[in-house]
RNA sequence: GGCCCCAUGGUCAAGCGGUCAAGACAUCGCCCUUUCACGGCGGUAACCCGGGUUCGAUUCCCGGUGGGGUCACCA
């Protein structure tokens, strides 16, 4: 049989990080077996509906090249894939499952909920629907159905024994029926509950492997009585554990915590977000750790998901993303830095391949390119502390005297690439008999006027150009000889 | 609180009765070096606790503790 897996997310805002992983999974789950990857919109609850929210999980999966082989904007023969388009399927099956005596239809008020709460707290209990209307005979029922009374149909659990099923990553959970409530399958809006949706789609779209969140484990017995009920096969089981933004929280909007979309923002590179993902919960069976989405297509196994929660950890993620940004061809690499460029310098004026061989080696995140590069558009004023350099045995004073050593020398240079300029600074190193260090690390603060740079004193002299160069130098000569009277 | 699930360094994690308990990130030190990175080498750092079972438990069982999930006309 045909593996079929399903990304069923509701459509209340942006897919955060622990949504994706869940889509990857069940992606590579399903291509892993050479089936089929389906996406769902479970729109039932029209309070919460976010505007754009489909279009954002749309565009999040294709961006991530989770593509999905049906859905709402692909079609498929499965459809509708928006479960606000399939209101009548569930009602069908809703009174189905009445006709079997698997649910029932429940007139109770809001009113007598409530007080039904209050009175189980009042005892200190777990508030349970009563099972009131399911003793109801079908002329009452009949009688409220003809003169419009709102109703719920609920499920009706056994009240005694236990339900278990067998879940892949978690083996068998055994829940007592005791501890199940009669939920609600279809409100009174006419919309069904996730209760009864989940169970309908999964079946007619013929899902084989259901995966998604743990905060569905034990409820999955509930689901299972319905398969039953229906007489339908129970799909096989793959919860997954929780994506954590610490020991105590799960990743949430609520907390404000990044989105995919956030991530791409702040500079990382989509395939490094889901190649990180991939190892938050799941490891392969050796010790690679960079996969491209084919690659993990391959290893992909549900016996390397972990069963307890992942904190989600940046650090980690940003150094998979340098490894990613330092893997890209200097084109890719200049197509994707070049509106951070812009930010800071005016890409023409400089050689954008040499930058990028400075740049690219050194960055951990796009975001941080105008901060890296920005000394070059203009320099800033420094102090002349940054002069003294322990280790390289410079000194304010030493720095004078080996930079204004080096003014001439290169202000006579006739030809001003790396080459001549590195040839004249290594000839005046031996010249005054000197360490490298002692003449570069200070011609590199006097061009640059930062404590940091992409790149030495002589890469950034190219780049800067003579005239920039001498200049910036004449400056720092007059600010040395200022401040050191 | 009831029920369900989980438990290896700071983090991600391998391990599936006998290992000096992998690896990665982070961290520290050294090397390379014109700053900073990259790269190379090395270090610090873990089996939650208590009982069993066993010749032998990180690994199996039970209890405790800790953590998470769930108890909606949300998914």
């Amino acid at each position: 049989m045909e593996v079929r897996t399903r990304f069923a997310p509701s459509p209340t805002g942006y897919l955060h990080i622990g949504g994706l992983r869940t889509a990857l999974y069940a992606f590579l789950f399903a291509k892993k077996h050479g089936g089929k990857f389906i996406l769902r919109i479970e729109d039932t609850d029209r309070e919460r509906l976010v505007d754009q929210a489909s279009e954002i999980i749309y565009r999040t999966l294709k961006d991530t090249g989770l593509v999905y082989d049906e859905g709402p904007d692909v079609g498929g023969e499965y459809g509708p894939y928006i479960q606000s388009e399939r209101k009548d399927i569930y009602r069908e099956y809703a009174q189905a499952l009445v006709e079997r005596g698997a649910a029932y239809y429940c007139f109770c008020t809001k009113e007598r909920l409530g007080d039904l709460r209050t009175q189980c707290e009042a005892k200190g209990e777990q508030f349970k629907y009563d099972k009131h209307c399911l003793s109801l005979s079908p002329e009452e029922i009949q009688k409220n159905l003809d003169a419009g009374v709102p109703y719920v149909i609920r499920q009706n659990i056994p009240v005694e024994g236990e339900t278990t099923y067998s879940d892949m990553v978690y083996g068998d959970i055994t829940v007592p029926n005791s501890d199940m409530e009669d939920n609600i399958l279809l409100k009174s809006d006419g919309y069904p509950t996730y209760n009864l949706a989940n169970v309908v789609d999964d079946h007619l779209m013929g899902i084989t492997h259901v995966i998604r969140g743990i905060e569905y484990l034990s409820s999955t017995p509930k689901y299972n009585l319905l398969y039953e009920a229906l007489e339908w096969s129970v799909p096989e089981y793959i919860h997954l554990p929780p994506v954590m933004r610490d020991k105590h929280a799960k990743l949430s909007k609520r907390h404000g915590d990044a989105s995919y979309e956030d991530f791409i923002a702040k500079g990382f590179l989509s395939p490094a977000i889901l190649n990180y993902i991939a190892l938050l919960g799941w490891s392969p069976s050796d010790n690679q750790e960079i996969f491209t989405l084919g690659e993990l297509i391959d290893v992909f196994d549900v016996s390397g998901i972990s069963k307890s929660p992942a904190i989600f950890d940046v650090e980690k993620l940003t150094w998979m993303n340098a490894e990613y940004i330092r893997a890209l061809s200097e084109e890719e690499f200049i197509k994707t830095a070049m509106p951070y460029f812009e930010q800071a310098i005016d890409p023409d004026k400089f050689d954008l391949p040499l930058l990028t061989r400075l740049i690219q080696p050194r960055l951990e995140v796009f975001t941080d390119i105008p901060g890296k590069v920005a000394f070059l558009t203009e320099m800033p004023e420094y102090d002349i502390d940054l002069y003294n350099h322990k280790k390289m045995k410079v000194t304010p004073q030493s720095a004078l005297v080996n930079i204004e050593a080096a003014y001439p020398v290169l202000r006579d240079l006739s030809e001003f690439n790396e080459t001549a300029i590195h040839d004249a600074m290594m000839e005046l190193v031996e010249k005054l008999g000197i360490k490298n260090g002692q003449l570069l690390y200070p011609l590199r603060v006097a061009i640059s006027g930062v404590a940091v740079t992409p790149g030495g004193a002589i890469e950034i002299a190219y780049l800067l150009g003579k005239h920039e160069t001498l200049s910036r130098l004449e400056k720092s000569i007059a600010l040395l000889k200022e401040q050191l009277v």
